[in-house]
DNA sequence: ATGTCC
């Protein structure tokens, strides 16, 4: 490995050394208080090594956090994000360290569910643009207020508050969609919390997709790597799922910025010491942590019950189409979320608030947090490709908690910008490429298509071949596109 | 990601 200079925030020269295969470290220097680990072949650590991204400059950055343990972890899809890379995993220590909004995102607990439907391709084959029409009428898309479900302020606060939970009380989850979502759709949130123009924004906003990198999408089990796994989570070879990946709409993102702004008043001084100040920490001893911490709980219990509603929409639509449709949940995932964890740190087992961001939990066969059904394979995690290509299923792997604390990695990841991707392709001829491979596409703007172009992020195959290869999450099934719901 | 600039 050759020596490569980064000039991040502050000029740091830094060394990653290959450890082992996919293994990168780079050792502390300056104001790092633990290493930074970088887990990626050597093509997908290359290009956060490039000019325009600064993920290596930001994981040296998040080493500098006070109560850090262990390395700073930059997964394989990982690429620049507020603060933090996005792609990214800080555990600290849960009375010494500090919260940083930046280390969760904007987005708060943004993750991705499956379902499956009991439907094989041959159930729907030659009904795809249908099933997208159908699907696109029936859930709200796109930036701005649009809900499936009819709530005022005070429904926001149940949902704020319970969670998945508060929709089973009204009718609209089953007991088992509870049951296989992660934390069981319910951290301990306050919705006194949450400042009154977020649970605004929210009113409008439950069982909406959103618009950017969310979608909802019908595939078809293409491979199947495990097939002990595979039965255990319910999916075999040639079935129907449907993927959604949503987060907290407005309602996160107002919450995110408010406490963001409330740091910064709250801690003037910080921002001057930091390498960068988008890391903008409260110490978790402190009263404004423990309100962010109530605050992100229930935008996370407010992003879960977002998925859920629009799990019912899905059930609406199947059931009205296909006679034999019985549409399940098999799990449910965040990956913009802090959570407090029990985790091996050298021979001590330590309490750490765990920040994920844009990284899925992987906890392995045996966990306690594992669901009943799940205990012998492990939890499943979703990763999914670009709209054009195939999607993973895995299955939580025997080295997560080691290598990670029990992360993986949460989709391809981004390779180019936004605005790189828009001046690069075009909507129509898009739509169109992937129509004559069977893929049907709605979104509500050219400019989200461009913008989610499948040139625009990194090769998921290589992601999710580099997250087996270090037992992060090992392969159980394969998914590709059929139809593509978007913002 | 986001009523993409209160």
């Amino acid at each position: 490995m050759r020596v490569v200079v980064i000039c991040g925030h502050g000029d740091n020269h830094v060394e990653p050394v290959e450890i082992e295969p996919n293994v990168y470290e780079i050792a502390p220097t300056g104001e790092m208080r633990v290493p930074a680990r970088v887990y990626g072949s050597e093509s997908l650590v290359e290009a956060m090594r490039t000019a325009d991204d600064q993920t290596l400059a930001q994981i040296q950055d998040v080493a500098t956090l006070p109560g850090i343990q262990q390395f700073a972890v930059v997964l394989p899809d990982g690429h620049r994000g507020y603060g933090f890379p996005v792609g990214s995993v800080a555990a600290v220590d849960a009375d010494d360290g500090v919260i940083s909004p930046g280390g969760v995102g904007f987005d708060i607990n943004c993750g991705v569910r499956l379902l499956r439907t009991g439907l094989t391709f041959q159930d729907v084959a030659g009904r795809e643009s249908m099933l997208a029409d159908r699907l696109f009428q029936t859930i709200p898309t796109g930036l701005g207020p649009g809900s499936s479900l009819d709530t005022d302020i005070s429904d926001v606060r149940g949902v704020l508050e319970t969670g998945v939970e508060w929709l089973l009380n009204e009718g609209h989850a089953r007991k088992a969609d509870l049951e296989h979502c992660e934390e069981n759709g319910r951290l301990p949130g306050d919705p006194n919390a949450v400042p009154t123009e977020a649970l605004k924004r929210g009113v409008d906003q439950v069982g909406s997709l959103g618009s950017g990198n969310h979608f909802l999408e019908v595939q078809r089990v293409s491979e199947v790597y495990d097939s002990a796994a595979a039965a255990a989570f319910g999916i075999d070879l040639d079935e129907i799922v449907v993927m959604i990946h949503a987060g907290s709409r407005g309602l996160g993102h107002q919450t995110c910025s408010h406490y963001i702004d409330e740091f910064e008043r709250a801690y003037p001084d910080l921002a001057e010491s930091l390498p960068n100040e988008q890391l903008v920490y409260a110490p978790l001893s402190d009263r404004l942590a423990g309100e962010y911490r109530s605050a992100m709980n229930a935008a996370a219990n407010f992003a879960w019950a977002n998925r859920q509603v629009m799990t019912q929409a899905v059930r609406e639509v199947f059931s009205d189409l296909f006679e034999e449709a019985d549409v399940q949940l098999v799990y449910d995932v965040g990956h913009n979320i802090a959570t407090e964890e029990h985790h091996a740190v050298g021979d001590d087992e330590q309490t750490l608030l765990v920040h994920r961001k844009g990284a899925t939990r992987a906890l392995p066969a045996g966990h306690p947090d594992v669901p009943d059904a799940y205990a012998d394979i492990g939890q499943p995690v979703f990763v999914p490709g670009d709209m054009g290509s195939r999607s993973y299923v895995l299955a939580g792997g025997s080295r997560s908690l080691e290598r990670s604390f029990g992360s993986a990695p949460h989709g391809a990841g981004r390779a180019k910008s936004r605005t790189q991707a828009s001046r690069e392709y075009a909507a129509g001829e898009l739509q169109q490429a992937l129509r004559a491979r069977g893929i049907f596409v709605r979104a509500q703007s050219g400019e989200t298509l461009t913008e989610e172009s499948p040139g625009a992020y990194k090769n998921v195959d290589e992601v999710v071949h580099v997250c087996h290869e270090l037992g992060l999450g090992t392969k159980v099934a394969q998914t590709t596109p059929l139809a593509n719901i978007k913002g």
